[in-house]
DNA sequence: TTAAATCGATCGAGCGCTCGTTTTCTCTAT
DNA sequence: ATAGAGAAAACGAGCGCTCGATCGATTTAA
């Protein structure tokens, strides 16, 4: 599993280790001091809110559904964030914080060579979403949803995802391994590519289809569509 | 505009046709006898709707909200459709039966040609969704929050459309101009890149892509992906 | 003992939807 | 032409209910 530079994301991103994250960035907000009171029934809420906010949507997700679900009670939720809102927007910080650092951390030895680099980067962004599937749909389907200075945040967010591919393309452009008319437009369309995969993953799990079959299409379609010569 | 078999779609996909279209696949609901009333009023429920469900969610929007942006009352919207899920479901429904009525009536001679084909569904899909983009993101955002029977229609509807293009490139590699490993995942992968276009419509808006170019983007990708050669 | 953590009855706002009433349109008799 | 009656359409206050949020009472753990 821990090929080419390919850090184990399973571990590193289990539910706790993000709600230890979680609890650290809200600590002013959050009111339970006890850590290890805090993080396990931070990941109670969180799992709760994901699982049932993907089946029929955040806004339709009472608080009462909440409580039930993660085993707490409508007051004991509000120890934990102010309103319903700040929920939401815990989540989808942690998910935006998490994507950034993954795939700015790749090996030097890697990101020396622009289509190594690229390809880690697909195989990468695939990985960690399907790491974190519930987190990755939560934060797309409902950004939509979100006060303005969230949404910002999370379009924000997808920029910089797409940025980061821009700025390999143009690498590889400039060492004339690649060939590609335009730039920010290409690096928009292979952000759609990885996102599939989570988006429409009960599509996928029905017909079977494998994970690194969908790298491989994946890698497959964006190196030719770059010419791609190593 | 009217290219090579590309009918005139924002002519006969107006509102007002679209809304003829509905009143007639639920004359035995809406209880407003004359066409040219229903026609009108149906339009301005449904603008309304697309308008306000695509900022703030349908879930968010109430129905005080619909009746004071379409300039109904409370009373007269429920005139249209029993209920808020009939509405959504109007909506749906007039969506896929459009796609599936636009993206089969590709001219014979167009047909004939896989490649020709396949650039042909791509530029029409495009186009399609921009002429009927409200439409479109409505069905898209608000699917997963269908009630069961309704869900499963617009995933019937989505695995239609895939169809399609698996069953062009299906002929392209019957006839050897194509070179495909996985059909159905290409399929599969070739309609996020459509979907892009309508999803973040403000991205490419604010950056001022034009749809000629998106449209050639996208074909170059899928040409090179299926080794494309006529 | 006491402070931290949790509980759950309770609140007012706002929801989808109804229905008795009013307004607007259409057609006929003069 | 037009008055006026009956039908069609639109109105909007109010119903029962659920929502997010509160806070004093209660339980838990050190």
């Amino acid at each position: 599993m821990d090929v080419a530079g390919q850090k184990q994301l399973t571990g590193a991103l289990s539910t706790e280790k993000l709600c230890a994250h979680i609890l650290e960035r809200h600590r002013d907000s959050i009111r339970v001091q006890k850590p290890h009171v805090a993080i396990a029934n931070l990941a109670r809420i969180i799992e709760a809110t994901l699982k049932l906010s993907n089946k029929q949507g955040f806004h339709a997700t009472s608080l009462r559904d909440l409580a039930q679900a993660s085993g707490l009670s409508m007051g004991g939720l509000y120890s934990y964030f102010d309103n319903k809102t700040k929920l939401l927007s815990m989540i989808l910080g942690e998910v935006s914080s998490t994507v950034n650092e993954v795939l700015t951390a790749a090996p030097k030895e890697i990101a020396d060579r622009p289509l190594e680099h690229l390809k880690w980067l697909i195989e990468t962004h695939i990985r960690l979403t399907e790491t974190m599937q519930p987190w990755f749909v939560f934060a797309y389907m409902e950004a939509k949803s979100f006060p303005a200075a969230e949404r910002r945040m999370a379009v924000d967010s997808e920029a910089a995802t797409e940025e980061i591919f821009a700025g390999v393309l143009r690498q590889g452009v400039a060492s004339r391994q690649f060939a590609v008319a335009n730039v920010e437009l290409t690096a928009s369309l292979i952000k759609p590519l990885l996102q599939d995969w989570y988006v429409k993953r009960a599509k996928y799990r029905k017909r079977g289809t494998r994970i690194d079959e969908y790298i491989e299409a994946v890698t497959g379609i964006v190196v030719a569509a770059i010419h791609g010569a190593d």
